[in-house]
DNA sequence: AATGAATGAGATTTCATTCAT
DNA sequence: GATGAATGAAATCTCATTCAT
């Protein structure tokens, strides 16, 4: 009785719940017991589905790194031109960094014993995204960015300024507007320089 | 005789050393008795200075930024054009984060105990930095940064820049050469976007 | 199987181990090791069932008096005459002095930090026990005790003596008999005093 | 310059000092540093004159009986009738125990590792009371109290309840009088049980 | 499979005691 | 002699992990 869920699916509910945990509190602050109350399930059970809470924590790490790098790919291959699509990005990185707040923040100070892999998920997440930024400016209209500027300099570039902004808020705490934010960088990149003038 | 250190001089060596150990393991992996064995002195001696390992972190975070606000400000206030001053500031920045690695990081996730407290040294610290910037940006050549280039926003994309950059680093450990990265991140912002062309 | 003790057992088996090590060693010198090694239990185990040291100590002082309070009930509320129950009341309250020999002592000089609550306590214990030989004076039969001396009185003047002489005992280490010590005390107080007659 | 104090002078400060701190707050919880500050002096000097921490106590113990000995002695040795020297012994008692306060509890909860040097202090203090109690009952006027009261039995009924009400007051914190609770243990104790007469 | 009571390694912190000045 | 900065042993308490049910 009582039709148990797939196993898939209590797997997951703990990285969800994970999620939220670590995110919070970060590695060390977060509790097991948090994470299982959390999830709904009793403190032992997260041991038969992951070894320790490193292997929580990196799984939990690799499971969301993949959903985040969906939910910006569909972004950038929405339709649309370079530039909406490039804001549309941005707006999503910043409502990612604004609700999964700690997550990244916890990832960039990993418990030191896997701080090689947390760094390769992070990587690989990384170019990923890279990679899909670095598309969509080099088939960009010639119009949207200057001529001199390297697709793959350019997407380092908007990777960076959205992520400094992220730490800003991170650091400081001072909120922003996605969309706002997320427009103004397009402007001082894409914006040809012009003018002519 | 009078061999020993003034008493400042051994405040200060445990100040760095909490700052090595912080800035390796984080506040939580950083173990007090590492942090007194750097220091050459005995573990209790710690408590003399500080009330409890929270308070030393603080101290250690108040001074480190001070000491690299003043770093900063030199490169700023240093004689040259605009464009120079820029870049030697984001030199020095990079490579500041480069030496202490770890703390920026340690950061990033205070202990949740002081983290209003540290938010506010790292904020103190940001404002510095960023009026400091945005005076260089106001009084720079006319012909240095495109007009409609509001002097507080540019200090903002560069630090955000910088920050992005190096949050890069820190977490990809893809390493990169201070010099070009300050040039190419000066060229981009400050160059007048006309070309003529 | 069922093996285990129920719950409250285990409870129970602290706070025996907890009145025999800070019986023997006082609050600061019992060492939380120690009654969990008398109680069969690992250190951590402790800190299930109680909050800290101080709690733990506060509970076994009301399981402790609770006790005592209520094994000289059944003697005062026993068969006989009034100077019968009283030489029984003493009686076991000299055993349980020298019983529990470290209890009382330990109560004297409470952890500053709980020193309000180890006194409500112990007061709460005295008024019950006074109480009740308040009781038996009163419904004395008439020639027991001196017309003049008051009940409530003649309660604080038999604990008070009780008192002194378990002191004594406490703090001279002078072994005496309980029987003989308490026929004394009631002889003293209860024979009226006549002689005339 | 700075005519300093005789070595005497000196050790009787820490003495002093030491029956503050001790009484206060008991053997634990007294710091060795707080009883320096009281005396005047630095913690080191401290062990110029007492070897450790339970030397000091075990001095300081000895002083203060020494001195409350001389003090009850004086009283019993006054003169005026039985009666009068007993009730003023009992006064001279409370007022001690009340201004010591903490003195007679930090006895009954020695430290662990001089429990029986404690005690044979106390009991050779004990003693001599008791025998200058018994001394002023064995020559008292014929009528002062009960022919069948042996004198050692009632010097010791006498001390007893003394400790008693004071245990009391030290337990329990009710405060009372110490003339018209010495007067009436004394009423108890001496008046002729005829009533008849 | 699921649980949570039990465990004990390990961290912080205190404070009696030492000793260089 | 006098000092107090420095020390480190020892105590409490937490929490990831285990395992009997």
């Amino acid at each position: 009785m009582m039709a148990n869920l797939p196993k898939g699916d209590k797997r997951e509910k703990i990285l969800q719940a994970a999620a939220e945990v670590f995110g919070i509190a970060g590695f060390h602050e977060a509790r097991i017991e948090e994470i299982a109350e959390r999830a709904g399930i009793g403190k032992g059970t997260i041991y038969l589905y992951f070894k320790d809470k490193q292997e929580l924590y990196l799984a939990m790490l690799q499971y969301q790194l993949a959903s985040m790098v969906e939910r910006l790919r569909l972004r950038l291959e929405a339709s649309g031109t370079a530039v909406e699509r490039l804001t549309g990005f941005l707006v999503e990185f910043f409502v990612l960094v604004r609700h999964y707040r700690g997550l990244p923040a916890s990832q960039v100070r990993p418990p030191h014993a896997c701080e090689e892999r947390c760094r390769g998920l992070l990587l690989a997440a990384r170019q990923t995204i890279h990679q899909m930024l670095t598309q969509v400016f080099r088939t960009a209209e010639e119009e949207t960015i200057p001529e001199d500027l390297e697709p793959g300099f350019a997407a380092t570039v908007l990777l960076g300024m959205a992520q400094g902004l992220a730490m800003d808020y991170l650091l400081g705490g001072n909120d922003f507007d996605p969309l706002s934010a997320a427009q103004k960088l397009v402007h001082l990149l894409c914006r040809k320089r012009d003018a002519g003038g």
